[in-house]
DNA sequence: ACCGTATATGCACATATTCGCAAGTGATGC
DNA sequence: GCATCACTTGCGAATATGTGCATATACGGT
């Protein structure tokens, strides 16, 4: 494997909203305006950090009319990434701020029209 | 476990240089003036991302005289991190520079007087 | 065709990272 | 004490990264 790509991956976990991500999606599918309303970020902000963890080979991208549909790219991922996957797991396990997000995403409502707008709205936390 | 301290032991391990740097610390331990014998980089750079790697919990230091002995922390390394190490391990396998990085280092003369104006002087590769 | 919605992207700016140089630290030996 | 050696650290410069704002794109419904 390249020195590059594997760096590429180290640099995508090395994120704070991009770890907070990957957990939402090790519980499911989510589109952007769910990530952005479960972590209360902006539009662009959710949509860069999933674009780059995408790029690094970690998620799937599933277009579904106007929603782009991520979630964890299990098949694809090369061998060692599986395991980085595992690492974050494990290590957000019982992290504070992971469970809050995860109960938000439970809470927020599904894909459905007025979701950008709603979130933008609600000052929620 | 913070996401804080999760997300400095994936920043340490994305550069470059210090995936070459845990590679090369996977076949034993080293001193500085080893580490940039063995990847062929100025003295700053291998101690300044030693103390990295340390800082994030991945290396353990040990003083011996003049040298400072750094080496893979395998018991003080916290739960997920050795998973991360094995990835590192893993995804570096058959890695032409990784092996290059090795090969330099059996042919490196252990520490001894000499060695870092040794190595400023050989433009070795 | 037009509008509204979900997402992507160009640009600008603030902050962070990396690294070389030069100077500092601390141990060893004369 | 002084010189030497392995290593560390402060500083400045080049580069990379993260983000918001505004705008663009793409799709579905009317």
């Amino acid at each position: 494997m390249l020195m590059r790509d594997l760096v590429k991956a180290f640099k995508a976990l090395s994120d704070d909203t991009r770890l907070r991500i990957l957990n939402l999606l090790l519980e499911r599918e989510c589109c952007v305006c769910e990530v952005m309303q479960a972590l209360d970020i902006s539009q662009t902000r959710a949509s860069r950090n999933l674009s780059v963890l995408h790029d690094a080979g970690f998620l799937k991208l599933r277009r579904d009319g106007l929603w782009s549909l991520y979630s964890i790219d299990s098949e694809g991922m090369k061998g060692s990434y599986s395991a980085l996957v595992e690492a974050v797991r494990q290590g957000l396990d019982g992290n504070g701020l992971a469970s809050r997000d995860k109960a938000r995403l439970s809470t927020a409502e599904r894909v459905g029209p007025g979701c950008v707008k709603r979130c933008k709205g609600e000052g929620d936390e």
